[in-house]
DNA sequence: CACTCAACCCGACAAAAGTCGAATACTTTT
DNA sequence: AAAAGTATTCGACTTTTGTCGGGTTGAGTG
């Protein structure tokens, strides 16, 4: 229980609580852990809980009856998921499937759901949580629709380099970038071979190194 | 102000309040009139007020350097639009442009935002609205990405079409859907074309006509 | 009613993305 | 260390999507 709660108290939108509203979340709050490849929730299931990871990596993704795959987003250790179902009723809208082995704390909906009506201010966070998820998939739309696979490729190595390094998980494969990009493994190998070949960036399976960041921004079309 | 007290009533997550609170909202509401394709907001500013339809429609989009245009959706009579940047404290993540002659009723944002806190049912219409939005979203990238122009056409007319038909408004021109559909025109025309002389649908500049709707659902690939 | 302009359509073409089969390189397991 | 399995790459090819120039239609305007 104890370490539930340290948890909790780290969570975003449960910032301002007092001890006492933590301590009765803390309680109906239920382990999980799951093995590569689980799958954590379906697409269309009901939502019962919301999750607070623990440790591990998971992806939240849409595939296609044929077996293309999009991903959402991918989320790590200290972030919470499923609000949106939970906080609105709906049912899933995506699958989430575990990378590594996760482990993760559900806290039940009805205990969370209390606290938006007693406690505006979690609602306040609530909202502004959703907001950044909107905006996220306004601009992944935008990535989609608007520009070729080398800009996204592009934007994608500024986004998540940091100090010009792009890390690579063991999970970040080919494959499951690629369907993050919303195009296939081939593609996505291309591309990057090409600005290897050009000197922009340098690439091993442990990361990706940005050597010429300029031109980078240029193929990204990063306006100024 | 009469006027804006009664709309104001008919808004989905101001349901519940009494008509003290809305007389408050009603007498900070400002009127505005936009002409067809004037820029209502765009994208990056702050906001700095929620609006409320009354009558037009809009289209609210985002657009490459380059001049090519991804609606996110359309908006006509009755629906608020630009809660998630006043209630979250964003910019704008789109750009909002009036198709035809519209009025609306614009709120400042502190006038609702003062809500939030006193009136945690507010805040739960809020969020279901938003997540209704994020749900929509997540269908458009799955679309865009899962999906050919085709079945995304297929899509829309399932969607759109009542009793079969899916009458047009004069600003559902090809270029406006494609749009909407993450292409461009000519395979836009190109693609209703086919499903006329499969015929499957017969159209005309003010709607469009399903005339086999079981083969429509086969492009659409709609799940059994 | 003639004119104008936007919408729509067509056919040929170009480019981007996706597919396929097979070779190669890396990891992990045994 | 060998075997097995996964990830990546390659080259050739197909499909889909996008582009371009020009032509037709039809609604709305003076």
């Amino acid at each position: 229980m104890k370490i539930a709660l340290d948890h909790l108290r780290t969570i975003a939108f449960l910032q301002g609580l007092d001890d006492p509203q933590l301590v009765e979340l803390a309680q109906s709050a239920i382990w999980r852990e799951y093995a590569p490849n689980a799958v954590i929730f379906l697409e269309g299931e009901a939502a019962s809980a919301i999750y607070y990871m623990d440790f591990g990596w998971i992806k939240v993704s849409k595939s296609s009856p044929d077996g293309r795959e999009q991903i959402l987003r991918f989320l790590g250790p200290g972030e919470p998921f499923n609000e949106l179902s939970v906080f609105a009723n709906k049912n899933n809208p995506a699958t989430a499937i575990a990378l590594e082995a996760v482990g993760a704390w559900l806290i039940p909906r009805e205990a969370v759901r209390r606290l938006l009506v007693t406690h505006p201010e979690v609602a306040i966070h609530v909202i502004e949580n959703i907001a950044d998820r909107v905006i996220s998939l306004v601009s992944l739309v935008a990535d989609l629709s608007l520009h070729s696979v080398e800009t996204r490729v592009a934007r994608m190595l500024l986004d998540e380099a940091t100090e010009d390094v792009m890390a690579r998980r063991r999970w970040a494969t080919q494959t499951e970038l690629a369907a993050r990009l919303g195009t296939v493994p081939d593609v996505l190998s291309r591309a990057l071979r090409s600005m290897v070949d050009a000197g922009v960036i340098e690439m091993n399976r442990h990361e990706i190194r940005v050597l010429d960041r300029q031109t980078l921004e240029e193929m990204a079309m990063v306006e100024s």
